[in-house]
RNA sequence: GUGGUUGUAGCUCAGCUGGUUAGAGCGCUGGUUUGUGGUGCCGGAAGUCGCGGGUUCGAAUCCCGUCUUCCACCCCA
């Protein structure tokens, strides 16, 4: 018999690697509800078409598509068939696709439930999605987002307040020094259309996005390598050396910038929301601007968001997000502005275990097993296993009445802190004898003090 | 999608240049004065060596393919 196995870049999950999920995720939603927003879920599978194109080829690439049912490939004509040409043939045989992430599903909802809503809306998701993506470390081909958004404001106090939303949920999970870094796509625009690389800024945002991994020497090279011309690149020096605080990187960026509309009125926007978060002040991240950061989907148009784990942490972002000002647009509604982020739960959760960070608390485990005597003693045991249930302590009882160094090793493999032995001398005398697992001490006690000592 | 890496009992791994019934630790299980676990002692079960081909008298060990793992690129949470 083969062993069972499960597709490549999923897992399964332990009860305590569920706890501690829950952990986080409890944090998040707590967080999410405090400012505001609204809880919906979508479909794990769309149709295609509402998918496909939003995420540009990479993203069509690692979609998942799901086959059609039935006799699916009867209804290919021949010519598609024989031509072997894979895109157009998955069209024809596969008409829905799982989810890729949240936003976009997000943006069809709003579409669809235009009528029912009352814009601003303020919502969070939290989901599982699917990356036909080749796994490595933190990278997964099923993994969970936890995303906040709202449509249907302009307003720079939503960027401010998820800035503010990072740092609570970073606190809450005692996460220190999270860095949230923060660009704005009009500040690249303006660049990409002073240095004359305005038709490049795909690529051009692409290369400098890489700066701290390849180095200057290396993002010139593929900026060179991509058709940026080198009197372009040398007017981007400045970018280059940007290590400076917030405030003279602003204004490194005005100096370059002060002949483009769009670059001046990203720095204003940048400056906004810096003087914002700097008068109300952060619990425990550290906001960044970096002009480098580039990332992000091709439909950001303001704000971009990234969450880099704290120094010494080698993860890739444990959050991202951004302002798209039409994303609904690709569904029809027009005029629909958005800004929102995203926790990327499965690499906190590593980040949180790389750093112990886990509170010993977090457990859902039973409090006390009560040892099997037989049926007359299991009798009276689940007796007071109810009314200790009724009072919100966990309480269970052996099932079998194997031999009681079989029941206290179960308890002890399990961690449970208390056994209860009631035998036939407790039942008689109505008492219960308690024993603490961890110091060996055992008392015989009445309910009313079993109960007062397991509370 | 490109390049590399990994795969041996439930887990972590050993197994030299191919040579008889493939090992260890932990775990599991049974026993160790049958109302007591976490430490000791004794015994036991458990692997068609990822899968499929090939080379060879003979392969866990060499070759090819495939899947899986991890890593880099790409991209991203």
């Amino acid at each position: 018999m083969k062993k069972p196995s499960i597709p490549k870049g999923t897992r399964d999950f332990t009860p305590q690697e569920v706890v501690k999920r829950t952990y986080i995720t409890d944090i998040i939603k707590r967080c999410f509800m405090s400012y505001g927003f609204q809880p919906i879920e979508t479909p794990s599978f769309e149709n295609s078409e509402t998918l496909m194109g939003k995420y540009g080829d990479e993203g069509d690439r690692l979609i998942f598509k799901i086959l059609n049912s039935g006799d699916f490939l009867r209804k290919v004509d021949d010519t598609t068939y024989s031509e072997k040409d894979a895109t157009k043939l998955t069209s024809k045989i596969s008409e829905k696709a799982l989810r890729y992430d949240l936003t976009v599903p997000f943006a069809r909802y709003v579409v669809q439930h235009q009528n029912e809503i009352t814009f601003p809306f303020k919502r969070y998701q939290i989901q599982p999605v699917w990356r036909a993506d080749r796994p490595q470390k933190g990278r997964f081909r099923e993994f969970f987002q936890c995303d906040a958004d709202v449509v249907g404001s302009d307003s720079l106090w939503q960027e401010v307040e998820f800035v503010q939303l990072y740092d609570a949920v970073f606190s809450a999970l005692n996460l220190k020094e999270v860095v949230i870094k923060m660009n704005n796509r009009k500040i690249l625009s303006g660049i990409a259309e002073v240095i004359g690389a305005e038709d490049k800024l795909i690529d051009f945002t692409v290369a400098l996005d890489k700066l701290d991994k390849i180095g200057e020497e290396g993002v010139k090279k593929e900026m060179l390598e991509k058709g940026i011309s080198e009197t372009a690149i040398e007017k981007l020096q400045p970018v280059f050396n940007n290590d400076g605080s917030a405030s003279e990187k602003l204004t490194l960026l005005k100096k370059l910038l002060d002949t483009s509309e769009t670059g001046l009125q990203g720095i204003k926007e940048l400056q906004f929301i810096i003087d914002a978060i700097e008068a109300l002040g952060l619990q425990s991240a550290n906001l960044e601007i970096d002009i480098t950061l580039a990332r992000g989907l091709n439909y950001y148009t303001g704000a971009i968001f990234e969450v880099a784990a704290p120094k010494g942490v080698d993860m890739g972002s444990i959050g991202g997000g951004g302002r798209y000002d039409d994303l609904t647009g690709i569904f029809g509604l027009k005029n629909v502005s958005g800004v929102g982020i995203s926790f990327g739960l499965d690499r906190i959760y590593l980040v949180l275990e790389e750093l112990n960070l886990f509170p010993a608390t977090v457990s859902a485990n039973t409090k006390v097993l009560f040892i099997n005597f037989g049926n007359k003693e299991s009798l009276y045991a689940m007796k007071a296993i109810s009314k200790l249930r009724g009072l919100d302590i966990t309480a269970e009882l052996y099932p079998d009445e194997a031999k009681m160094g079989k029941q206290m090793g179960y308890a002890d493999k399990r961690d449970i802190p208390f056994t209860v032995l009631a035998g036939d001398e407790e039942v008689k005398a109505n008492l219960y004898t308690l024993k603490n697992m961890k110091s060996g001490e055992q008392e015989k006690v009445t309910f009313d003090k079993l109960q007062n000592l397991l509370k």
